[in-house]
DNA sequence: CGGTTATCGGCAGAAAACTGCCGATAACCG
DNA sequence: CGGTTATCGGCAGTTTTCTGCCGATAACCG
């Protein structure tokens, strides 16, 4: 809970334990001008999560020792909203419900291509990006201080907020997207203190 | 908690455009015990719903016409948070994948075993942990455009969930931790269809 | 057996939220 | 300038939710 701030960044956390794979895909992602960090066992990962600020977590299922479910799991103890992402070469129907039960976003299939995974990553950043934010409000600040009120209402918060965002502010596209009433969206405005026009 | 004393309804909706298979699965869960309804067609699916209290459904991927991706976000219109088992014989990792995020709670391949039918709607019936369900509804990364209301509800289940999961189930620690009324807690679990667990 | 603890649900009044109607305020466009 | 569009807030009736009180049901322990 120490002063992390200054870092708006979007870092991405790669699990792989094919070395040369691994060092490929983060070259390309590095310079696409995604902060990469790489880590070639379980281990090591959650060592990283443990040191960084971690947006997102890619990693194989299968690795030697611990498998990448087993280190999601691991991963979501400390980490319990962070977005994983999964890839695997012969994955079952099983394999993918089990991942996604984990709370992976996505599950790739390889051999990954750069430019997939580039995009996969951009897409959580762009639309994952409330979330990550949420994570810190309703998750990051509860930590067993926060009672259910104040987390609803942080996550509604969140909800409207990054509607706004999504729709360049038109409080019209905000009530069809959400279906919400016009009234009832104001006034939660109000009481959320939620302007329109934030930092941009 | 180890039996079901009270009995309470337990009701399933098959959807199978697949006649045959349909009513051979439909006598197996009858016979076990477990109230079933059919439908062959995601319109009469839909009908159903809105006639009957409907606890899961069960649905093919593929159907003729409507698709099964399709149905479940029009069931989830009016039934936001129920459990939807998909099964498919010829589902890809996309799919699944989609299937998933749509808030699926499990993914079946065809043929389908009569047997493991049973177990998985038990299993959602006795301790489903929809937690992780909810948080995909909460935190949806993807197209899925799920109301505000429907995503504020799924995040105070997954609230609820983890926390009793948290707590193995006691509720004076949840009520403490969340610092909620108990009586509307209790409301919230039954609204929200949260069912404690026995202890892991 | 009685006593304790934990949980649950009915009930009803209180509190809060929702929502339709109304008018007001801007900004923008001929 | 008048007309259109988008937004906002007051108000009030309706609906929903919250919550305290009460009793019921189990499980458990002497």
């Amino acid at each position: 809970m120490s002063t992390i701030e200054t870092a708006p960044d979007f870092t991405v956390l790669v699990v792989d334990d094919d070395h040369d794979v691994l060092a490929a895909n983060a070259r390309f992602l590095r310079v696409s001008g995604i902060d990469t960090l790489v880590a070639e066992t379980a281990e090591s990962a959650l060592q990283r999560l443990q040191q960084h600020t971690v947006d997102v977590v890619v990693t194989d299922l299968r690795m030697p020792g611990c498998d990448g479910l087993e280190f999601a799991r691991q991963a979501r103890l400390s980490r319990p909203l962070m977005p994983i992402v999964f890839f695997s070469g012969f994955a079952t129907v099983p394999d993918v419900v089990k991942a996604m039960r984990l709370g992976a976003v996505d599950f790739l299939e390889k051999p990954i291509e750069p430019e997939e995974l580039l995009l996969t990553l951009q897409g959580i950043r762009d639309r994952y990006d409330g979330a990550i934010a949420a994570q810190r409000i309703a998750f990051g600040v509860s930590d067993e201080t926060a009672s259910f009120k104040t987390r609803v209402l942080a996550y509604e918060k969140y909800i409207i907020e990054t509607s706004l965002l999504k729709h360049e502010g038109r409080i019209s596209d905000v009530i069809d997207a959400l279906q919400i009433n016009r009234r009832t969206l104001n006034d939660k405005m109000l009481r959320l203190g939620i302007t329109r026009f934030t930092e941009d």
